[in-house]
DNA sequence: TTGTAGGCGTTATCAC
DNA sequence: GTGATAACGCCTACAA
């Protein structure tokens, strides 16, 4: 049983309110007797119970995070910059994976409730129907990262896909590609779309001609890269330069390419988009956007740090790829 | 405000004892009033306030996580793993990185402590002299995860690197090398020690005569890996594989093997350890040894629990890896 | 400057 | 079967 601060109070001859305003050094409280207290306490091991003052103060200085899982190394990223912040402003950090799963949500959502944190960030990619009356319930300041629907929510945080496509696309044009494709991901997805507006804005401010055929779907993962690559390949007029979704994608895509004896970036070059940590352990090690992970989740912490301290702020920010050039792109050859 | 079990007693026209009860199904209480106050509960959806039970019971039902950082991916699954369990019995988990700061682990476990968790997990690679009396203060139970050096703390779960070497290495046998090398990380590891112990284990089963020359250092990343491959690679004699520490190590192998135009699998096979995501999409993909790190989050959370339910449990255990053999091992050219 | 007393939301132990 | 009542550890008026 750790000591408490009646136990503090009696060593000391006082009572437990002078403690209490000694060791806080709120109100006052003579400048002997408090360092006799201070001394006291560290002697005896004294660890304020934060259980006792958040039930007095209504508060906990804890916060809530919800991911679909942290074994997504993206995910991770976000987290320890979340993490980072809060811990530096005297927060604890609650870590909940949903799986992705409607039961898994609700009993997150009811713990985080229960635990009375005083606010939540969720990265879970979808916010269903299911969930979102239920965290409105909780009845605490919500920050959204990298949501697909963030519709309904005041506050969010994500990537600016369509800035971080042009990046990637512009990129191809400087390098002389009038012939460029766009490997996306599924029809539906905010990200996707977006990104593929970006394509669509680069290729018209180059006054280059876009072309049906070379946009195709995968699925945000390698397989489907990979088949979708060959799919360009048969073309009659195959692209000389590809801009994937994401780097997953692109990895499907190399392999595609490298099987078919397509020389990246001699015949053609490819581009992704996040900046996995593998990305440049590829060969060639790939050029792709790189999603500033650590500093968004710095950026949504701070932002429901503000929310707590009672700023109203602006609702949703979008955070700056930024384009890492590496092997897998090169100029086009002029025929 | 969030309605209270006084809230509840007052609708239900009871005293907040009755609900207690009611809610918890604890004692007595007579079906019909239990119905109404459950009733009456989900009306106002009432949340049972944990920190008002937490001070009454004495215990948070929390676990407090320490690991140097989660951008790590081979953290973050174990971390996964440790969740999954934990929260399904209840348990909801602070997630605080020290990021190897002694001043940051000092105030992690000061959080820790102050918002009194039932018990910790540390991953933290390396428990120093000051982090350890600092865990002991806490004073409940510790379970410590890959830990290099455990002495003094009573539990603890890591991998089996000895044994994961040996896997390694008689895989090599078995395609007909005998010329094998290692690739180390530094001196004074004790996860190096144990797998280059493993690798002598093999080569003395199989009658296999060691070499100094064969045994080279790295630190566990891509760049000196590269280099100390170089160094084998000037031997008069150079190996027909290498057993590498780990898969980063074995990533920097691979560079130098490429750019020395050595084929792999074809003129030198290549193992390495840890399975990381990456593994698989390198360049040919990597045989590895698998460590089974959602497993061992796992394994880890489920001795804690064993603990904190008062348990007396084995204190160390020891997870088997396994062996994943992709493409870049092959049978050794008999010259 | 310090002490007293009440309250935060529960659980638990008694009586009734 | 139910209601008082007293903790649990802390904060905060208010009184002294």
């Amino acid at each position: 049983m750790s000591a408490s601060i009646k136990d503090v109070a009696r060593l000391a001859g006082v009572c437990h309110s002078t403690v209490s305003r000694a060791l806080r050094n709120h109100g006052v409280v003579n400048a002997e007797t408090a360092d006799r207290i201070r001394r006291i306490a560290k002697e005896v091991g004294y660890r304020p119970n934060s259980i006792g003052r958040s039930l007095a103060t209504r508060h906990t200085n804890t916060v809530g995070v919800v991911v679909t899982t942290v074994a997504d190394p993206f995910v991770a990223e976000v987290v320890a910059g979340i993490e980072a912040v809060l811990h530096d402003e005297g927060y604890a950090v609650f870590l909940a994976n949903s799986n992705a799963i409607p039961e898994r949500e609700v009993s997150v959502v009811r713990s985080f409730h229960e635990r009375r944190v005083d606010g939540v960030l969720v990265m879970a990619s979808r916010v269903g129907s299911l969930y979102k009356p239920l965290l409105q319930e909780l009845d605490v300041p919500i920050v959204l990262i990298d949501n697909q629907y963030p519709g309904g929510f005041a506050h969010s945080i994500s990537i600016d896909d369509r800035g971080g496509a042009r990046l990637a696309v512009r990129h191809l044009i400087g390098l002389g590609h009038r012939r460029i494709a766009y490997l996306g991901d599924q029809f539906g997805l905010q990200a996707d779309a977006d990104r593929l507006a970006g394509y669509h804005d680069e290729l018209q401010a180059a006054g280059i001609a876009g072309s049906a055929e070379l946009v195709v779907q995968g699925d945000g993962k390698p397989e489907k890269g990979r088949i979708a690559m060959g799919s360009l390949l048969a073309l009659r007029e195959p692209p000389t330069a590809v801009f994937c979704y994401n780097d997953m994608t692109a990895i499907g895509a190399l392999r595609c390419l490298h099987a078919a004896g397509w020389s990246v970036p001699g015949r053609i070059s490819v581009v992704g988009f996040d900046d996995l940590p593998i990305a440049s352990f590829l060969e060639p090690p790939l050029t792709t956007v790189l999603q500033p992970r650590i500093e968004m989740g710095r950026r949504a912490a701070r932002m429901l740090l503000d929310l707590l301290a009672g700023g109203r702020i602006e609702g949703s920010i979008r955070v700056p790829g930024e384009l890492v050039v590496r092997g897998s792109t090169a100029p086009a050859n002029r025929g």
